[in-house]
DNA sequence: TTAAAATAGTTGCATTTGCAACTGACATTG
DNA sequence: CAATGTCAGTTGCAAATGCAACTATTTTAA
């Protein structure tokens, strides 16, 4: 289940051909600095350090939207729409990011080198999986109760693993974030359910009582 | 607005090139047929007709995930894994569907077709749509009150078009199955909204009398 | 090493929401 | 034309949930 990544398959030679090919600029950044240099057409590469797309609110709420490392993309193509104008893409560490031209990137090349293709390929994967994440979220934001959205996220984690043993990969505020309910009530929510024997649980560790196949 | 299709600067000379150069194969269903015969790594490109992906419940509830129109691709790759298994793809009308090897379509092409990376641009660019399309439902769905709810939909609807008078695409139960909130719970904000002088609504015809900035 | 921040857990209360069960209007179909 | 189905709209009520306000423990950072 391991992730694609930008540079699969492409040789670090070929990577530096591509920046000619692609025109790419590499830049650094220290942390805290904000990244203004993309223009509406172009695709960031962590080529190292931690970028975060974070969104201000109308009443001054930083929420991060995404947290990108060491080979991740971002670009406008990348995320909502509905985001334009009230996003701001900030290193959290020290980073160099690589950019290339989004058009350069889509359009032939006249040197047919493989490693663009293999790009454009890896891209491909990326979105997909990104794609299917989004959809796991949906999956489970679209669940109408609280336990429903605790069940649906237990059994997609178990169904990874192939056990019903699970560690939720974050924290039990983060989580509460992630179905986009009140922390409070999640948690009162999992006592109950420990309650009526359907899961056992300690902090992140949550082991399945209940009937799988029942949802 | 327009979304790219699958053939999008591919010439029908180029399809008919296509089929020997990725082994596609093309088939005809009629109305109500189910497709068996997506492999795992099968790309299916609706050539004519209309396909639904369906979700039978536990309780033997169909939802339909997604209405695949002529030109709409499906396959394995995507929609979510939590759906493998409860999943069946359906042919609602007499249809016609060319299947593509997604290894073939990924690989490095040995004759260099220009058509080739044209459809993998075309592939990414409907990825990224859809990408972006789920963000939104994200978004929406990520709004812990159904008045959220509702402002953030009418918002992003407002935004498309950039007027403050929408008209909402579907019926009021499928916006409420949009949402993922009660029909009639959905109705009763709306109506509050009303009273309240924060919209102005008949039926599908939403005007937003709100400040929009607030949000 | 001490202070500050994050994390897990709990509870009372008011509000929101889902559910069920209606009505009436309109459209579609046999 | 009757019948069936879809759609918009409404309401009572019980249950679910968000919010606020706590405590205690662990992590992180100065």
């Amino acid at each position: 289940m391991s992730e694609t990544r930008i540079f699969d398959n492409i040789t670090n030679e070929e990577i530096n051909q591509m920046k000619n090919c692609f025109k790419a600029v590499s830049r650094k950044y220290i942390a805290g600095e904000t990244i203004n240099s993309i223009e509406e057409g172009s695709l960031g590469i962590v080529v190292s350090g931690v970028v975060e797309i974070i969104r201000f609110d109308f009443d001054g709420n930083r929420t991060i939207l995404e947290r990108i490392n060491e080979n991740g993309i971002f670009g406008r193509l990348f995320f909502s729409q509905i985001y334009e104008g009230d996003v701001e893409i900030i290193c959290s560490t020290d980073s160099e990011i690589m950019f290339i031209d989004y058009d350069h990137l889509t359009k032939q090349c006249h040197n047919a080198c493989s490693h663009h293709s293999t790009l454009i390929r890896n891209m491909l994967s990326i979105v997909s999986e990104k794609s299917i994440k989004l959809s796991n979220r949906v999956e489970v934001l679209s669940q109408r109760t609280l336990r429903k959205k605790l069940i649906t996220y237990f059994n997609m984690i178990s169904k990874e693993t192939g056990k019903k043993n699970i560690i939720i990969p974050f924290s039990l505020s983060n989580l509460s974030d992630y179905l986009c309910v009140d922390r409070s009530a999640m948690l009162r929510e999992m006592k109950k359910m420990r309650d009526e024997g359907l899961i056992d649980s300690h902090a992140k560790k949550v082991t399945i009582l209940y009937d799988q196949t029942m949802f």
